[in-house]
DNA sequence: TCTGGGGTCCTAGGACCC
DNA sequence: TCTGGGGTCCTAGGACCC
């Protein structure tokens, strides 16, 4: 029995829990050096800043810079630089997410750095802040990975209470809103901008509307959020206010689309090189679709030259039905091909090229066309045995010659790390 | 001149997330 | 020389049906 003159109510709360600065993060981990110097890392091609330590940031580097802009500033010393290497940034996720599952029977993964965790069962609400600097010690020693924590009755709460957590030092990182007399004052001192769920275009939107923090967001009358914010609005308001409307989703339902895209090392001018990439992308989106046990009714591809460029622009895309859904990658690399022949123009110089799976059905399903003669059997065991192979043997060990051998359009990672814990041959060296 | 009404399905485009 | 990649959800509007 809860005491007579308890006003507080034990009702739903969740955590979030956000690694800080995620990929410069996981750079430390096997690098000790790198503790307390400023870190950044780039996208794909080392084209902009993804992440960025705080001493980075405080070092006026800035997400999303163009990495020409502060090369200079790298070489002075000014910053340490890495290209992605996003097999050990999702090795290190897998151990976070791990560690993490020991505190919540319910979790919901949310993306490669946060996760959701359910606090149902974590009584009473006084123990949620302690609680929450369990977590972030644990994660901590056990990976190496320091991470911040936001409590709250709702997500869209637990989410500005992180983000209060993560910038302000004297929470050392945890805070706890739920049942706590400071969340209108956290709600007041956060600027709408940086709610969950408002960007850029909503955020300009509230402002000339004079509502200017996730106060004001959550005093918005319901009719008018609707209207001009549709349903999606309207449940994040109410999450606000202390409502879930946002549910936990703790089993991720296989994807719907699957897109493989990127920018080329160096432009391409020519149809041969333009396949090759395609055949490439393709084959990934492949490999990816038979992960999750899908066929792909269709595949959209798409092209396009540098708008950064003061050159001739051309950008255009084109859908494929495919007969009948299919996961098997030289089937889909025809098709993919096909598309390209249509949209190719010869005197551009293109940027970017990608395949996007759609219509995804379980392989299971596959509706077989009366007039349908490719040996599905046949190409079914093909692929598995490709699948094998490269799991065993290292990505891209066994490929389609489509693809290419040489690739000089291939993304380049000029700066990348060791893959220190998924490769034997990158391990980290001890000692010496 | 005046051309129903309601339901469903699909897609393109917009908004958002990390 | 050099400017990322991969997703989701919702809505409006058109096609189509009775």
């Amino acid at each position: 029995m809860s005491s007579m003159n308890s006003e507080r109510t034990d009702g739903p709360a969740v955590a979030l829990v956000d690694c800080t600065s995620f990929y410069a993060s996981c750079e430390r981990v096997f690098n000790p050096k790198l503790a307390d110097k400023p870190v950044v890392v780039l996208s794909n091609n080392d084209g902009i800043v993804v992440a960025a330590s705080k001493e980075a940031k405080a070092k006026g580097f800035v997400l999303g810079t163009p990495f020409f802009e502060i090369e200079e500033r790298v070489r002075a010393g000014e910053a340490y630089a890495f290209s992605s290497n996003y097999t050990l940034y999702g090795d290190l996720s897998r151990r976070v997410m791990e560690t993490l599952s020991l505190f919540s029977p319910d979790m919901e993964i949310y993306s490669i750095d946060e996760a959701f965790l359910n606090l149902r069962g974590v009584t009473p609400p006084e123990r949620f802040d302690a609680y929450g600097r369990e977590i972030q010690r644990t994660v901590r020693r056990w990976t190496g990975i320091p991470v911040s924590v936001g409590i709250g009755e709702t997500k869209a709460l637990a989410k500005i209470a992180q983000h209060i957590a993560k910038k302000s030092p004297k929470t050392g990182g945890v805070l706890n809103l739920a049942g706590s007399p400071y969340r209108e004052q956290a709600l007041a001192r956060t600027p709408v901008e940086d709610v969950w769920g408002v960007g850029w275009r909503f955020a300009k939107f509230l402002h000339r509307q004079g509502i200017l923090t996730a106060l004001d967001l959550s005093r918005a009358e319901d009719s008018w959020v609707k209207k001009h914010m549709t349903v999606v609005g309207l449940r994040l308001v109410r999450e606000l206010r202390g409502e879930p409307c946002i549910s936990m989703d703790m089993a991720p339902s296989p994807k719907q689309q699957i897109c493989v895209s990127r920018s080329f090392g160096k432009l391409i001018t020519s149809r041969r090189e333009m396949d090759e990439a395609v055949a490439e992308y393709t084959s990934r989106a492949a490999e990816k679709l038979r992960r999750q046990h899908s066929a792909a009714g269709a595949v959209m591809v798409f092209l396009m030259t540098n708008r950064f460029r003061d050159e001739p622009q051309y950008s255009d895309s084109t859908v494929i039905e495919l007969p009948v859904p299919s996961d098997c990658t030289q089937e889909l690399i025809r098709y993919a091909t096909a598309g390209i022949g249509r949209l190719f123009r010869t005197g551009y110089r293109f940027n970017k090229a990608g395949v996007v799976l759609t219509g995804l059905v379980p392989d299971t399903e596959v509706q077989l066309d009366l007039f349908d003669t490719k040996d599905r059997e046949g190409s079914r065991r093909l692929m598995r045995a490709l699948d094998e192979v490269n799991t065993r043997l290292g990505a891209g060990t066994l490929r389609y010659a489509a693809a290419g051998t040489i690739q000089r359009w291939r993304t380049k990672f000029k700066r990348r790390s060791p893959r220190y814990s998924t490769r034997w041959d990158e391990l980290p060296v001890a000692g010496m």
